[in-house]
DNA sequence: ACCTGAACACCGTTCAAGT
DNA sequence: ACCTGAACACCGTTCAAGT
């Protein structure tokens, strides 16, 4: 519901970089990236070849334009599955799991992109999860979780890799549909569910008698 | 040290396949998949541009190819890997989730295109890890470890599902950079068996004495 | 400030023709 | 059986010219 204003009938004023960006997010969604064709989301915008070119630098720019987006998205996402959490640390965790599955699942065009290997040193973004708040959070959560006897007590930089590696791999695989053909899991909202919640038991179970 | 009997100084019998194989995994090794070029790779074999087509249907083709080749070796190095472990159910289990990750890590272009949404349909080897041989290795290292009451007792699928997306998420987010910068892990073999051991870990100190 | 439309180098794919 | 090389449709990007 924010400032963007919409003019009438044509594109041609309007808002022709978000129209780009968001079509370019559906085409991604539906075909996978290299389906992406500059010159095919300027037919479909209705202006010429070289229009895109004033919004954005090239395709790369565009996708890091993207990627940038994905990273906020994510992170709103994460913080409002920890809000809607209990306040003790395990289910702060899993709120955080949550969100991300959750996040991965709904924005499968965003997230394609955010982590591909050609932007990843490209991104603008202050919170972009490699680099900052996505990650702070996760490592907050994993810290409380020690210190409430919810996590084993050694380093926690390997749980909170483990953490992350198994949001990250589930919604990859589900999102890949390396998962569909499998005997594990039918829709998306027990997928993001079974994940958080095994993850965080494991942790939980094995916190409560570690040293 | 099989069959491959190679002619002397030119492609132009020997083995054009081959080259153009092994041509392509060290392009997406190096500069992702959609750096790769049928064209530039027939330039580079010192083949015409319509060479290609006499080995590959399509690029799309060609990229299967990689990926099937990719899944036999998965299996293989999961194998190894398990090979290599004690016979305990715990480190077999290990072993399992070691060769999955030494093999993404060694051979990213095939991990890279093995896993794309594209392919996914087309993919002709019986062993593929979503269809078959490594899925099943997976699933019944988790039976054993429930029977020995190294694993909780519950669904083993939630489990086997856990143990995957670990090994495969941790993968991806390496090979992708999202880990370099980060104070996580220096270098390959590091976050190999820290995964690995982490999870199992997790997995087998909530299992000694769950329900 | 934003858009057009022609231009260039490049790519995937096809196909008649060669050996 | 395998390869050539021209051809076609498509793509990313640039740029003078228009409003």
């Amino acid at each position: 519901m924010p400032r963007i204003a919409k003019k009438s009938g044509t594109y041609h004023h309007g808002d022709l970089r978000r129209v780009l960006l968001e079509t370019a997010v559906r085409v991604i969604d539906h075909d996978g990236l290299s389906a992406l064709s500059l010159l095919a989301l300027a037919r479909k915008a209705g202006v010429s070849s070289g229009a895109p070119y004033h919004h954005f630098e090239s395709r790369e720019q565009l996708l890091i334009a993207i990627a940038d987006e994905g990273f906020e998205r994510l992170v709103a996402e994460m913080k409002r599955g920890a809000a809607e959490a209990n306040a003790d640390a395990a289910s702060q965790l899993r709120g955080l799991g949550l969100g991300y599955i959750r996040f991965a699942l709904a924005h499968r065009g965003h997230f394609r992109v955010m982590f591909r290997t050609e932007f990843q040193r490209h991104l603008s973004n202050p919170h972009a999860v490699p680099g900052g708040e996505g990650f702070g959070m996760l490592r907050d959560a994993i810290l409380r979780c020690q210190a409430e006897g919810l996590a084993p007590s050694g380093d926690p930089m390997s749980l909170v890799l483990i953490a992350w590696s198994c949001v990250h791999g589930a919604s990859a695989l589900w999102i890949d549909g390396s998962l569909g053909n499998k005997p594990l899991v039918v829709d998306e909202e027990t997928l993001a569910t079974m994940i958080s919640s095994t993850i965080v038991q494991l942790i939980a179970a094995s916190g409560s008698r570690a040293s």
